[in-house]
DNA sequence: CCTGACTCA
DNA sequence: CATTTGAGTCAGG
């Protein structure tokens, strides 16, 4: 029903009576935090009935509704137990815009209950398709039949510019649809057993929108020092790769890169995916000829820029968006901007050939030429240069004036720490406690225990102190990581730097060191082929295609691994809530958050404690890191 | 193995 | 002519 003037004093005292609402808002744009705004709100009832509320729209505004009516609106929402949307954290956004206080309510997302239910992962996860897909092809004419309207008078990208008739009934179709999918979603998750699963995901909804909402902060002088740096360096770079290759040409065209070095005499060591030559870093890493340097550098440095410092220099805070659906695993994600991606590594602009390189470094350079062993052409120090041609180091200094570090951007509030909570080795833990190898187990519970190091003295027999530990080590890592992301024994060997065959005999190693590794592996395996599924410990259920078998261990670890900081975070939302403690972003195994600067230590130990605390009694440590006065100074904090 | 953003063609 | 699409690359776990 559409709501007019005259209609809405009779209609506001029925939704008075109401405690759970289906919501779903029309707006002039996508960016809530950055000027775009609701133009009409659509809103369900349990009997069943939707209405829409038009406010401001552009077309013919005699027929909007006053703000007077707006804020009765938000009112009564405010008193509302629970909201139920699809892909509701937008709406919420929008609605926070207009004096909506979600915090203390239950907010359900129905598209986040879809993806539990679903078999298959679509990748047309809209509204609109969903519908087709469960209740029959063809229901969503509606929406086809609008958009085509709207896209036809140019309302595309400002559904505001619309008539409220057009909308109205659209979006109350999409408010039907988005209770009847409830319905079934309720259903379907209390059929497959998923309600513990689901109950974790409906209150993780609640804690994202308030992450996203926080944002982060941004260092914007910090960013436009280093986009000049970077705009000044980048053309000099550019002539001295032109130089080199005595023409002019787009550096960062893969295509025109292999022309070059074809008219050089230097064909590519690698391949694509679809089989064509690659000019990837592992590719230029093995071509002894100075451009290769300087092409990876040039790379580096337009990544940056584009994806890392540009989109970035308006702003003050960022306020991305995490999802909780769409994962296969279970896992967040997170986009515009993505910050689970950030760069780790400082990069230097000077071009210098830095030969003492941290370790982390150092591993990152070593894993790509091992992987090429045999074919490289990197030995001695006439390649060094294409491999050193440009440095990317760990550690980031104030004083360094030709260094950029991207974390350096992000800053905390004024009044607050930037504090990292990071778990140590999680998806080996995780691993581990699918086998209860009660030795390990005790062995995890010490802080600062080395699973990697303590898998290779026992795999291959070392004391740990050989002179070639280190590359024990690594095998070892190797391994695990191999395991644990179900790669076959030929990528093994690669990676390894071994043939198949010496793979094989280290795996074999490994199983008998780790004990109970093996059988687990065999077990889930032959789960996933037997009933086309496997369950992780929280009960999420993964459908595993006939033939792909190897992933079904990588989803139980990985995803084990994201339910357990799902809970964790839900544990932490409370404690926060009294201390004034944010939570900022996930990445994973690892949580940023601000915390009053007054009791950070106090307030990080707590912390600490119910982050390693969990239900499946897992061995868990978390490290604890202040990043003073940016993340880019990450530092150990010490906990006594 | 799980992601998202950007560029080119 | 503008917009969409697939491939390639690379940032993170």
């Amino acid at each position: 029903m559409l709501v007019t003037n005259d209609l809405v004093d009779k209609i506001l005292p029925i939704l008075e009576t109401q405690k759970i609402f289906f919501i779903d808002v029309e707006t002039d744009g996508l960016e809530p935090y950055y000027g775009n705004r609701i133009c009409g709100i659509g809103i369900g009832i349990a009997s069943g009935k939707t209405y829409y509320f038009p406010f401001r729209h552009k077309h013919d505004q005699s027929k909007n509704l006053s703000q007077e009516y707006l804020k009765l609106l938000i009112g009564i929402l405010n008193d509302s137990e629970k909201l139920i949307g699809y892909n509701i954290k937008f709406d919420l956004h929008m609605l926070i815009q207009e004096g909506l206080i979600p915090w203390d309510k239950e907010l359900v997302d129905v598209l986040v209950a879809i993806r539990l239910i679903e078999k298959e992962r679509f990748p047309e996860l809209g509204l609109s398709p969903t519908i087709d897909r469960i209740f029959g092809e063809g229901n969503s004419k509606y929406d086809i039949e609008t958009k085509i309207i709207l896209r036809k008078n140019k309302w595309i990208k400002d559904f505001s510019m619309s008539p409220e008739k057009i909308l109205g009934p659209y979006c109350e179709e999409d408010v039907m649809w988005t209770r009847k999918l409830y319905i079934h979603s309720e259903y379907e998750i209390k059929r497959t057993s998923q309600e513990k699963i689901w109950n974790l995901q409906q209150k993780l909804t609640r804690i994202l929108l308030r992450m996203e909402f926080n944002g982060i902060r941004i260092d914007s002088n910090y960013c436009k020092q280093a986009l000049n740096l970077l705009n000044e360096y980048k053309p000099i770079l550019g002539k001295k790769i032109f130089d080199l290759a005595n023409r002019e040409f787009n550096i960062l065209s893969p295509k025109q890169i292999g022309e070059v070095f074809t008219d050089l005499g230097i064909s590519s060591p690698e391949i694509t995916n679809k089989g064509n030559p690659s000019w990837n870093e592992t590719a230029l890493f093995q071509i002894d000829h100075p451009l290769s340097g300087l092409i990876r550098e040039y790379r580096t440095l337009g990544k940056l820029g584009s994806t890392y410092l540009e989109p970035f220099v308006d702003y003050l805070t960022l306020h991305g968006s995490f999802c909780n659906w769409g994962t296969a695993t279970g896992r967040l994600s997170s986009r515009d901007p993505n910050l689970q991606n950030i760069p780790r590594f400082i990069t230097s602009l000077s071009g210098e050939i830095t030969l003492e390189q941290s370790k982390e470094v150092q591993e990152r350079i070593e894993a790509i030429v091992r992987a090429r062993k045999g074919t490289s052409v990197l030995i001695g120090g006439a390649t060094l240069s294409a491999m050193t041609g440009f440095t990317t180091e760990k550690y980031y200094s104030d004083e360094d004036s030709e260094r950029i570090s991207i974390r350096r951007l992000f800053i905390p509030r004024p009044g607050y720490k930037l504090i990292s909570y990071d778990y140590s080795q999680m998806e080996v833990r995780t691993f581990i406690s699918y086998f209860s190898n009660q030795r390990i187990s005790d062995l995890m519970k010490k802080e600062g225990f080395d699973f990697h190091k303590e898998a290779a003295k026992i795999g291959f027999n070392k004391s740990g102190n050989e002179p070639d530990f280190h590359f024990y080590r690594q095998m070892a890592k190797a391994i695990t990581f191999g395991i644990i992301y179900g790669i076959g024994n030929a990528r093994l060997a690669s990676q390894l730097g071994k043939t198949e065959e010496e793979a094989k005999e280290y795996k074999k190693a490994y199983f008998k060191a780790i004990e109970g590794s093996r059988e687990f592996i065999r077990e889930t395996t032959n789960n996933a082929q037997l009933h086309g599924y496997v369950i992780n410990k929280y009960g999420r259920k993964y459908w595993i295609d006939s033939g792909k078998e190897y992933v079904a261990v990588n989803y139980l670890v990985q995803g084990t691994s994201a339910d357990i900081l799902t809970e964790r975070m839900i544990a932490l939302e409370d404690y926060f809530k009294a201390v004034r403690g944010k939570m900022l972003i996930q990445i994973h195994d690892e949580l940023i958050c601000e915390v009053p600067e007054d009791s950070y230590v106090e307030i990080s130990k707590k912390v600490k404690d119910i982050l390693e605390e969990n239900s499946l009694d897992i061995p868990l440590v978390v490290d604890v890191s202040l990043c003073d006065p940016s993340w880019a100074h990450k530092k150990d904090l010490v906990l006594i």
